[in-house]
DNA sequence: GCATATTTGTGCGTATGTATT
DNA sequence: TAATACATACGCACAAATATG
């Protein structure tokens, strides 16, 4: 929509017809591996965690060989042009026709590469005049979606989930202290001010209480640390999303209207004790003192009412699949 | 191989034909959203990490509506019974023929409903005689693959990967210290004497170091940081496979046989550093010093000699995609 | 409301690879 | 070793649904 959309000459440097490709003119190169990685491993056992002999991984010299699919190798070759950037979110890809035409696959392969391309949201195709493919850019919910399979197929619960949070975002906080930066510190205050601008609503009040979080971890400027933390975050709201939704909202809000306590009695929608652990990192941190931010934002991250309610939060992890 | 293959009777109690569905019969249930996770936000920002505004989403009340298409609900269903463990690893699907009359599809749809599974690494299809589609469980390394995208598409470094473990780490290292039990140390020396049993091959003693580590973090019974530190694990060895594998390997073995030093000269081929770093490690949580232990351990991440070779390592992670 | 452009789903045919005989 | 049967891979062409203008 904003952009005017540059669907033109897509494969543009790569489009020389290449004589003896197996269907049509993709690029073969036998010796890659394209895309879906086969996984050697994994036998059955469903990853002993206690104290067996962890499955020492030994990666043997060669690995198993699969033969590419032409549909992965349009996936792949669509994929890295996304990633890569050459590709942009909003972008719109050229018509099926001219796209089978530069590829020189027919539709069904065409639209195999498609359909990966979509469950991987890096594309999403909608259909009609002006429809077509249209680029996304790549983000840590499809990997959460992926690892939440993982973890539920482990029998894994919401808690674990917020446990691995728990033991994350300490280590963040202790960084932030040490570093001192008062732009980390601006951020997070600014990051605490939307949070008290949003309505009541239990949506937009849990939103805004992972968005303090996040800031968390993202301004460490570690980025592996805030996709993994944007994926944890992402699988607790997926799961709850359905049902414990209104549940856990009831719970960040503890004491609803507290508004003639004495201090400043009208913008503070979210819960009272949260917000006050938020400014008191805060503080912490713009104060440098490591240790003790790290403490508290354990504590913090531990505390009874800050996990999903409802027993210990020990539901399955089993609400992806509906 | 292993298994006789419960091919028969694939949807079995949800076959009745469902009349007015879009193409056959698979089950419609409009509610549901299948499986792409479309993404709300992100307008093309490359996610401020410094200072910005770090992009409260707000989450809306409704989300955008996307028109399931029939592949994605075979895929779907094929999928759900996979992570619930109906379909376990080795299964082998029915033919073609018979998934098509059970889900009521035809033979292109079924297919890129294959293509998704495939890219998932959920199946995989081989063809000829006694061929089609075969089941595997869900690994984290599919997970990695596509967080590593993500971390590739934000221009993230192998050193950033890196120092997310080395923030996860320790406090698991904390936590086994603190909880003392004697199985995580006869479980952690276990894996450390197989460490010492491989052979001298760069690749198996890389393999043997990782597995200490992820002994580390998956002793403490946490799923999802087990699967989490699975996937860095993985990013690392995928990006340094082609190239920088050698050279990891020979600084892992720093001093190649320094048999005559003394004590024990022949079982160690684990880099001499490093083989003492996890040693020491196993009895700071045998004496229960948590303290030391979290200490220790972070340092022993933080040493430069831990982290690929070659600079700080900041080579990006761009290898993914060939 | 209608025309148009675009994807969607389907059927069938041929080619290719793999395991069995 | 060679022939054969099986199962997927890929292609072409047609009908239907859908969103835009």
């Amino acid at each position: 929509m904003a952009r005017p959309a540059a669907s033109a000459a897509l494969p543009s440097g790569t489009s020389q017809p290449s004589p003896a490709a197996p269907g049509g003119q993709v690029a073969t190169e036998p010796g890659r591996r394209a895309a879906g990685g086969r996984v050697p491993g994994l036998p059955g056992s469903p990853a002993p965690l206690t104290a067996g002999p962890l499955a020492v991984t030994v990666s043997p010299v060669g690995r198993q060989v699969r033969v590419p699919k032409t549909a992965e190798l349009v996936a792949s070759q669509l994929r890295r042009r996304i990633i890569r950037g050459e590709l942009s979110e909003g972008d719109a890809l050229p018509p099926e026709p001219t796209l089978m035409t530069q590829f020189g696959v027919s539709r069904p392969t065409l639209r195999e590469a498609f359909r990966v391309l979509e469950a991987e949201a890096l594309i999403s195709v909608r259909r009609g005049a002006h429809g077509g493919a249209r680029v996304h850019a790549p983000s840590p919910n499809v990997a959460a979606r992926y690892a939440g399979l993982v973890l539920e197929h482990r029998g894994a619960t919401l808690g674990d989930v917020h446990q691995a949070s728990s033991v994350i975002e300490p280590p963040c906080a202790v960084l932030l202290a040490e570093r001192g930066s008062p732009d980390d510190v601006a951020a997070l205050r600014a990051v605490l001010a939307e949070g008290d601008s949003v309505g009541e609503e239990p949506a937009a009040l849990a939103a805004a209480q992972a968005a303090f979080h996040r800031a968390v971890v993202e301004l460490t400027g570690n980025k592996s640390l805030s996709v993994l933390t944007g994926m944890l975050q992402h699988l607790v709201e997926l799961t709850s999303a359905p049902q414990g939704h209104a549940s856990i909202a009831a719970n960040i809000r503890e004491a609803p209207a507290r508004s003639s306590a004495g201090d400043e009695p009208q913008r503070r929608p979210l819960g009272r004790t949260t917000r006050l652990a938020h400014a008191t990192l805060i503080d912490l941190i713009e104060r440098g003192d490591a240790a003790g931010a790290g403490e508290h934002w354990g504590r913090h991250l531990a505390a009874p009412g800050h996990a999903v309610p409802g027993g210990p939060a020990d539901g399955c992890v089993l609400d992806l699949l509906g």
